[in-house]
DNA sequence: GATGAATGAGAGTTCATTCAT
DNA sequence: CATGAATGAACTCTCATTCAT
């Protein structure tokens, strides 16, 4: 029937079941049923089920990826960081569902071999808005950034107002945050 | 060794694995073996495997549940919400392990009957610091804050500095955009 | 039902059907249903299949280390060595279906765990049986001598003859086969 | 490289990889993944995965059925007899690779189509070496005559010597249990 | 002369759970 | 207060085989 186009098919509905019941909770059975192929069948496309969640994190890393490869060529300049937070939200909202699967299954990931990849980014993504030296209140205030961002994506659904609104909101807050580090101790 | 202490003993390693592995991937076998008894002990003392875990939570949502109910009856000033935060950050140092295991299966808890209830404590909690009406970017601070001290607590592993200071540190990033949001339009 | 004695049941029948079909094309599901119990039954006997077999291999590894632990004690005489193949043959026919098995499913067996201890007592029985120093058509006696005792067991089948009678014409030939050896270059 | 001897190199490597690993345990991807072919590639060539074995067998069946022909037609001499033990051991060199295949997946073997046929041959031989009306340990010793030269192929690489002058003593073992055998009740 | 995509059947294994003792 | 023995359901994964292209 449908040609060609069943691996992404696979991943598709992985990612779905996966962010939406978590990885261990999701079996290839599941899987298969909704796409109303043979388990065997993922198994022509994947080599493992552990396979199938990796390939689906490079649709994540790759864009972080390409941010860090990005930021690290620009000037270390306060434009530069409000730029990486802006760019940052938009990977995270373009990979919104797989993130949630992250952000949930952090138990499972950290056993699943990109687990380290992943954590090695964030730090990365860390050094980038932050100077070296600076006051460990500021490094503070530079993961808190990153962390609001995150928070934006899935805690944010519980607080009232216009999705985009939000989003907007918790950009400033994160830029907020990384421009009082930038500019040091107060004052 | 001591004796009639089994179902805490159950409590303490099962609690171990399941952050270490998350709880799917942490089988009553292996918590059995751990404490050198057999499954079925286990079910002398729980009556599933869920109930284990359930009777982990109210380890972490009993300290907080007293923390709601202080706050509600105090004065909405900033001061009580710098406190409110001080003993947040408390609660989650004292039940660190059982913190990070929510944290990092929030999939899992979320299908456990205990899902709905934490993250109601979570929206108690950030109703607690922001007044009504606060504009979106303030209220998305006083949720920012709240996840700082997540993030501070296992994120923060990957930023160099004494642990204490680090801990003072986060308190003082989350105190710091409360009391923005408090004085509300920045002026 | 029958109780305690479930262990031993499927030892008996894997056994049975191992030596019958063949390891590999023997399946858990097999030996359950024979057994009247569930595959996860075997299960909690054996940790898994190839401890099964592992667990039959002792049934032949445990006389024939008895009987090498006895000839190492013994003057290097001819009626020793007579006496070492008389008790081996006693010792294949009292393991006839095990060792049959192992016969047979050889290429399996080398890839299990036991693969190697067996090929070990092979080659510490044609030591006792043979002087150091011997010419190689006599050490190849000996292996020949050793060799035929397992012919014996399975294509003797095919000879004409009472079971008895033959058995004990193998074990003659085996022994002067030996006697050969042990006299050296025939004069 | 070289085409249209793609057939050719299906056997070869099966053969290497049955011998190896046995018949089961060997998998038709394992073998295509060797020759960089898909599996669909080898079901052009062979109908079945037990059609390969069979197309293997008669290159070791075709020259002891040669044998076999050849000595149906000779005097019932000791030299003919000696012949078919040089002409037999011959054979096994030859498809050294097959008769180790053989003798380790008997089990396997004996539930393929080809498994009668190859006993037969095995008894055929026996009958080949030994005089009607022979008593039965001169019997056993032609039963042995055989299967030493088949411990000679496989047991052998365990004794220490030069490879050629190993096979040479087991010829001459052969000969000499078949020589008793010829002459009857010794003396 | 071969591939890509898929299947159906079944494998070994693990799990939470039960219950008589 | 706990064990020994077992179950039923599910799991991931592999296999030989097929067939349209």
């Amino acid at each position: 029937m449908a040609r060609g186009n069943t691996r992404q098919r696979i991943q598709d509905v992985a990612l779905e079941l996966f962010a939406e019941q978590g990885y261990e909770k999701t079996s290839l059975r599941e899987i298969a049923e909704r796409l109303d192929v043979t388990k065997a069948a993922l198994y022509y496309h994947f080599k493992t089920k552990e396979d199938i969640v990796i390939s689906l994190f490079q649709d994540l890393t790759r864009p972080i990826d390409e941010l860090i490869a990005w930021a690290e060529e620009q000037p270390h300049t306060l434009e530069t960081k409000q730029e990486i937070l802006r760019r940052y939200q938009e990977a995270l909202v373009g990979a919104y569902p797989l993130f949630r699967f992250m952000q949930e299954n952090q138990a499972t990931v950290r056993e699943l071999s990109i687990g380290e990849t992943f954590k090695e980014r964030m730090i990365t993504m860390t050094r980038l808005i932050q100077e070296p030296g600076l006051a460990l209140t500021d490094r503070v205030r530079c993961v808190s950034a990153l962390f609001t961002m995150h928070a934006g994506m899935f805690f944010m659904q519980h607080v009232e107002g216009d999705p985009e609104d939000k989003r907007e909101a918790v950009l400033e807050v994160a830029v907020d945050l990384v421009s009082q580090a930038h500019h040091g101790p107060r004052g």
